[in-house]
DNA sequence: CTTGACTGTTACGGTATATTTACTTTTATA
DNA sequence: TATAAAAGTAAATATACCGTAACAGTCAAG
């Protein structure tokens, strides 16, 4: 919730061509503690993009002048940050758009701040991560972010793509406690999940028959009864 | 507490279309030390929530153009400031429509400007926490309000969900003493606890037990007889 | 078409937690 | 000191919450 005036040296390119949301994004971002530079069309874009290296790129699909995936096509092939596409929800799925161009990820306009916030963070996480090491370990568990593949006390586990989202979901916030509804937003987006959807418990329990040593006795992820769920990294 | 960008005054910003109310809210506020900004139409609020950026809004749930609703949803998109609804007391679960559009509370008119105040304040002192550090320290007692753990004299506790809400509230008016009935409104809201129920007592007892080591000569918790319980900081 | 891996829903039962009850002890006040 | 009201407390009861198995749907590969 609200103003973070915590000072990052990361910078943030905006590009849309509709300037009010330019405006407000760039608004929470600075916020945020980012340094954010704006752009509201693909060709000044990239240019920005050349000449400042920002950290991550927050991209409109649909700009006046090159196509948005055109543009995120271009990015991805000169250039080595991350990129959130800015769809509007209409017609064409928006996943395929996403992942077609490379983009990291994806938000649907109309958006919450929150959201794209968390996301964000959760990238650059994603970044450092594979920056410093591309393996952690927290006790016996031993993840790999790049082959995706986990070990528990030496033994390989496979895990499925939610089993592994979810992970790494926890692992981005480590001794945090994480309520169902915060986890469902980050891993199924505006959920199409069911109202009384247990699906956040499910998949923890599988993941949890992964990892976990003693399955009634967690060690990794414990539950906080009445409010959501923690990793214990210590 | 000497960061840039504190404000020692925080800005309110208050939309509903009956002056009156708005006109005594402000009074309030502004006797509270609050800047006080109003609307009178969700149109104009929003404008202004988009130009000066207030630390919370207080929203009608029945506004003459917009929807006190859709307000709400198009505020928690664009913005990430807390948001107060206002509801009249009428059909509608209240609860459902709070919880809906997203906001961080709510009040039924007519209402006691002295609860309105302790909600903002609480809100307040939520978010200054979440910025400023997690971790707070008061004599042997470590709270972590990340993890919602706890630690006496180095010992870790574990506390279940209205013990550590019992807790925080407590922390949020340090040597202040809380009426039972003030505690009862702000963990249970429109409580569905009995005219007398001992709940809070027995809520109370348990966290002592977990905090206190002399229990039967509390440190943090002390009770003030006739009046409620206070939590000794110092 | 079948198979198997993966996902999300549902229903049920156990358990942790919440709330009430009933009783005892303390406190305020005369 | 007597007395009523308020608070402490253990135990009983109620409830909400969570774990879990089983099921059905989807999808890709064979």
């Amino acid at each position: 919730m609200s103003n973070v005036t915590t000072k990052t040296n990361k910078r943030i390119l905006v590009v849309d061509d509709d300037q009010d949301i330019v405006q407000t994004i760039k608004g929470n971002l600075e916020l945020d503690g980012y340094e954010v530079l704006s752009a509201f069309d693909g060709r000044t874009g990239l240019q920005i993009a050349r000449e400042s290296r920002p950290d991550l790129i927050i991209l409109d699909l649909n700009l006046p002048d090159i196509d948005g995936i055109k543009a995120c096509e271009i990015m991805r092939r000169e250039f080595d940050f991350p990129i959130i596409m800015l769809t509007a929800r209409d017609g064409i799925s928006d996943k395929v758009l996403g992942l077609e161009c490379g983009a990291d990820d994806y938000m649907v306009k109309p958006f919450n701040h929150l959201e794209l916030s968390a996301r964000i963070k959760s990238i650059f996480k994603r970044v450092e991560r594979s920056l410093v090491k591309e393996q952690y370990q927290f006790k016996d568990l031993l993840i790999n972010f790049k082959s995706r593949n986990i070990a528990v006390r030496g033994e390989s586990a496979k895990l499925t793509k939610t089993e592994f989202e979810l992970l790494e979901l926890f692992v981005s916030y480590p001794d945090e406690v994480l309520s169902r509804e915060f986890i469902q937003q980050q891993i199924w987006r505006d959920s199409q999940l069911y109202q009384t959807s247990r699906a956040v418990d499910v998949h923890i329990q599988r993941l949890r028959k992964k990892i976990e040593p003693e399955i009634d006795k967690p060690e990794y992820i414990v539950t906080v009864a009445g409010v959501g769920y923690k990793f214990q990294a210590g």
